[in-house]
DNA sequence: CGAAGTATTGAACATAGTCAATAACAGTGG
DNA sequence: CCACTGTTATTGACTATGTTCAATACTTCG
């Protein structure tokens, strides 16, 4: 079957690529994965804590994230997910939810059994391979996240969150000459740094007025990669990409 | 064999045990690793930043870390880790290393081959699933760390860190009645906190003049668990431990 | 148009950081 | 066993980053 005639399973097995070299039998095996489609509105919880799914979750349209809450009802966002990603990959191995997954935009989602998740890890163990693969990046990216949030102030972080944005964007083609749509709200971003609403938007003025930043709506433009990866530190070891830069 | 003749892997064995139910053959295969023994004084790296590992560290007694620098040079430690632990695990399918390993006292650790845990994967995708899953629970540890960095204040998150240790500990048996060793440094502390050691010392001081904790040296008591868990807002539902209470 | 959500602003305040000095402790060799 | 040395803990005074509260504008969308 030619590439293209299932596009929901070839977001996923280009990612899967990104590090993994699959066999043609693998992919045709992705490819008959039963993917069961569903939209959801923005700010719709898809995994909720305490959750004992039965399928994972395949991020096709939009933008969702991980959060939890505190028992004083502060909310961390924990990472973003973007088309191709499997946010709860691993509920295959940890049987009750210890996270929230929701939209964060409108989302196309495809769902998968974990039944016919085991059945091709059975068959095929580099895909096993692959799959947890993935998940070590997830853990990559949390890891990152918290240096983040408990070593650099305020304006680094958000120069930093945007920059992993841009790059894993760029990876799935979502982001074309340094702009992509960015449908998250000031509050969200609050929520992923670590800091108040308030100090965002002052720190969102202060990167635009040092020229980092062009933000129109919810579009932004990088009109100097070179001076934003310095303001935000950032080194994109961490999310185990192709060697794919960004110019 | 009876079981304690191989006190190293029977460690590795009953961490994995918590949470899958393991066949005689395969903990057979367990104890046939080879296990390299290695001693390190406190403080030395034991992984460092882009390294390529070919081989996994089983943490068999000590304190160690994982963390990460900025570029200007501020560390946050990421995850602690106590015996019975693997702490890059995460290196049997990323490459490059993206942290730091540190032994925070004198440690023993044990080294076991890529290749050998590779084989063991290959014969027995039931302990490929217990591995996975225990990269999964370092992942939810993340997570929940981003979480109290991210959203609570200095005084929770020191108690929040201490319930962690406590249970932690008192899963391999090296915690008693509440009490155990925590040879970890303010310093060490601030850096896996996000604070500074200055602050660290105040909240710890309000912490014994609460009643929270009962420090002797390296020594930490905890006098009402109850107390403790609810100034750090403390559920351990992301440990994914058996049914384990503190008491 | 109107309502709801989102962004922006200002002023007062608080948590936590910085700097710098001193005290306590732990490990070493004589 | 003690003096010596380096590390770790503690304290105070000052500062700064970021929070809180509350009001006002701007968007978006039915």
């Amino acid at each position: 079957m030619p590439i293209g005639h299932y596009p929901h399973h070839d977001l996923m097995i280009s990612k899967l690529e990104n590090s993994f070299r699959l066999s043609t039998e693998e992919k045709q095996a992705l490819r008959e994965l039963p993917i069961q489609l569903d939209d959801v509105k923005a700010n719709q919880d898809i995994v909720k804590m305490g959750d004992q799914p039965s399928r994972c979750c395949l991020l096709l349209e939009g933008f969702a994230c991980v959060y939890k809450l505190t028992p004083a009802g502060k909310r961390q966002i924990m990472t973003l997910h973007i088309p191709g990603d499997i946010p709860d990959l691993q509920s295959l191995h940890l049987k009750v939810a210890d996270i929230n997954i929701a939209s964060i935009s409108p989302c196309k989602l495809g769902y998968i059994p974990h039944k016919e998740m085991y059945r091709l890890c059975e068959r095929f163990p580099n895909l096993t391979a692959a799959f947890w693969r993935e998940t070590l990046v997830d853990a990559s990216i949390f890891r990152e996240w918290l240096l983040n949030v408990g070593q650099r102030e305020g304006y680094s972080r958000i120069a930093h969150l945007i920059c992993e944005l841009t790059l894993r964007l760029n990876a799935v083609g979502l982001a074309k000459d340094n702009t992509f749509r960015m449908p998250i709200s000031q509050a969200e971003l609050a929520d992923a740094s670590g800091m108040t609403p308030v100090h965002v938007n002052r720190v969102l003025q202060a990167l635009r007025a040092d020229g980092l930043i062009i933000s129109d709506k919810k579009q932004i433009t990088i009109p100097d990669w070179q001076k934003l990866t310095e303001a935000g530190e950032f080194d994109p070891i961490y999310l185990h990409l192709d060697e794919k830069a960004v110019s």
